[in-house]
DNA sequence: TTTTATTGATTGACCATTCAATAAAAAACG
DNA sequence: CGTTTTTTATTGAATGGTCAATCAATAAAA
């Protein structure tokens, strides 16, 4: 069957076999040979374009990372009005776009960020990712707070993102979107309304 | 050197070894040998005493769990006054408690987390604490808000105390414990201020 | 005929568990 | 009190199993 320009169509496939492995069977249990059974294709494909496993890891928690950035760049880019609570409501509402997605997408993302904590080249995709989230979030504080109070609330609601996130993915009933994005709002509503000075 | 008595000394230290393998090198390469020899005994031992490498893992979830909650009800039943911020507090307290906080304790507790998402033993362990903090929270938050209003409080704060752990597992700075209780103190009054009727 | 894509059996490494052997304390005994 | 027996604790080499990576062989397009 070897046609022409089949890489990014099996890298595509792979991936996406790697979500689905990880949500069927935990990362844990997720072998080359599971991957490429749900991808139907033989193991040697997954080094030979991915080099190994834990390229083809890496290239997911990399697709997991740059979709989550998208949807929230998306939805900023749309705002009618260039107002902090609006950016704000938008990375909220960006944020639990991934559940959309489903719920592959969640285990995995939370399989990544514990592994990512012992291996550099994960933690170095995290990380950087982290740290435009959060300075994202703390720019549109700043134009309502002063700069430790941004910061605080940059981290409130990081945290209650990640955190609603983390008990959705954990939850046998699953994650409530609407209430998630509900709080999420409501924190953003909490926070601006401590404004120093008008 | 066959003392009597060796049983509750050999457990624990083989949970202690556990938890700083785990922080080490990661629960992926936290194998048998390893936990062995950082405990100073022999592989055999852990089969002996816990009937294999998963029962192990799983006194050592209960033990982090177990401490976790015994940190939070000793600082429930030193309250002057049965009131609902007093409780709240020492909720949150609780579970920033500085033995909880510890690099080791932090980084398992992750890592259990997210495998527990396909591990039956692990999830059972993992949900029925999740519901009694969740319970412990909202009959709080009951004493001042209708049951809506307290299930969202809940859920909330769940997850914000949540969100904050996780990034702070990771970050490698580590977590500022100053600052997540004071955002975890500053939600509680947001939320006990919302009160319906007076 | 050449190039590109793919296969899958083989290889070498690693790991959890087992269990026969060992050693030290405790108990029994004279 | 010294010696033998029993009990308890521990060891670690051997076992069977799993896995990622490799690469020579194969097959379809160009």
């Amino acid at each position: 069957m070897p046609k022409l320009g089949m890489e990014p169509i099996r890298r595509q496939q792979l991936i996406q076999a790697t979500m689905t492995a990880i949500d069927e069977v935990g990362l844990a249990d997720t072998t080359v040979a599971v991957i490429a059974r749900k991808a139907g294709v033989s193991t040697g494909i997954i080094s030979h374009y991915f080099g190994g496993k834990d390229g083809l890891l890496e290239a997911t928690m990399r697709r997991i990372l740059g979709d989550l950035g998208e949807s929230v760049r998306q939805r900023q880019a749309i705002l009618e009005q260039d107002t902090a609570r609006g950016h704000l409501r938008a990375i909220v509402e960006g944020n639990f776009d991934r559940s959309q997605v489903s719920q592959s997408v969640m285990k995995t993302w939370l399989a990544f960020w514990a592994t990512s904590m012992h291996k550099p080249s994960l933690q170095r995709l995290q990380h950087v990712n982290d740290r435009r989230l959060h300075s994202n979030i703390c720019y549109q504080f700043r134009r309502h707070l002063d700069h430790e109070q941004a910061r605080s609330a940059a981290s409130g609601l990081a945290a209650l993102i990640d955190g609603l996130w983390l008990r959705g993915a954990l939850a046998p009933e699953g994650i409530n979107i609407t209430r998630a994005v509900t709080l999420g709002h409501e924190y953003v509503e909490e926070q601006l309304a401590n404004t120093t000075a008008p």
